[in-house]
DNA sequence: ATATTTGCAAAGGCTTTGCAACCCC
DNA sequence: GGGGTTGCAAAGCCTTTGCAAATAT
């Protein structure tokens, strides 16, 4: 079996949820591919999960920090989570809409739990957006 | 007239649109309140302007970089954005779901804009999410 | 005066839900 | 075998759109 889809079993039987063919065809819909949205998901399973499904497993996914929700406009797209894929965050061409991912530098990461901390927060996660003008674009 | 609506009104006019009394209304909806759905902007203009120009306004608003969406779950709320308050992001409450805007440090916005160029952007904006605990809920 | 903007109402999408059938453990 | 899951279909929301009336310049 692959990798990934044990860690995904893992995760569920560890919160007591089945490991189901739905929830594995959806996982694997999403592994190594872009941001998609629901009907892409659902297009990518090949309509073999029903959209209602579809909805239910990402809202169980989500829950447990396996999947990411991205918001694009009033649409959402979602990504495997860090846990499965590295901690990673997204820059945006204004441009051509393109979605690049990049990595964020340790200063960051310790300015951000700071800055957190300077309101009161524990900061358990975080998510950085950057907009702007992609190299081809440029 | 409140200082902001005149530079609301110069924005619009520059981009070639009226100042009209449904705009305006919005923008002062929006005005030093704490993000708000489309509906809860619907209820702080008294429903004195119909969902549908809600919908409109913003959606001009937003390409004008009047205001900024906040994607929460499925929703959408929308704020004031940078020009017509302060640049700050958001710090969300994993317990209670309280919202609480910061500061970012110069250090940060200079980290970021050198991690956009390392993958070719030219960064124009960006946005920082931070999820943890808030002091109260610790 | 006229081009823009709004309200209304209807259409269009997307998301959620109830329930019986089905599948995982 | 039994409780958790899924598919189906319908219901519910939210968002968009067309068009005539109202409004801003």
């Amino acid at each position: 079996m692959h990798k990934s889809l044990e860690s995904l079993a893992a995760t569920l039987k560890s919160h007591g949820y089945s490991v189901t063919k739905s929830r594995k065809a959806v996982f694997i819909a999403l592994l190594g591919r872009e941001p998609q949205s629901i009907g892409e998901v659902t297009k990518t399973v090949g309509n073999t999960v029903d959209r209602a499904s579809v909805y239910r497993v990402l809202a169980l996914f989500e829950s447990l920090d396996i999947v990411e929700r991205l918001p694009i406009g009033w649409k959402h797209k979602f990504e495997l989570s860090d846990t499965f894929s590295e901690h990673h965050h997204h820059a945006t061409c204004i441009r051509c809409g393109k979605i690049v991912p990049f990595e964020e530098s340790d200063v960051i990461k310790r300015e951000l739990k700071k800055q957190a901390e300077a309101i009161g927060f524990l900061e358990t996660n975080h998510q950085l957006e950057v907009r702007g003008i992609c190299g081809a674009c440029r």
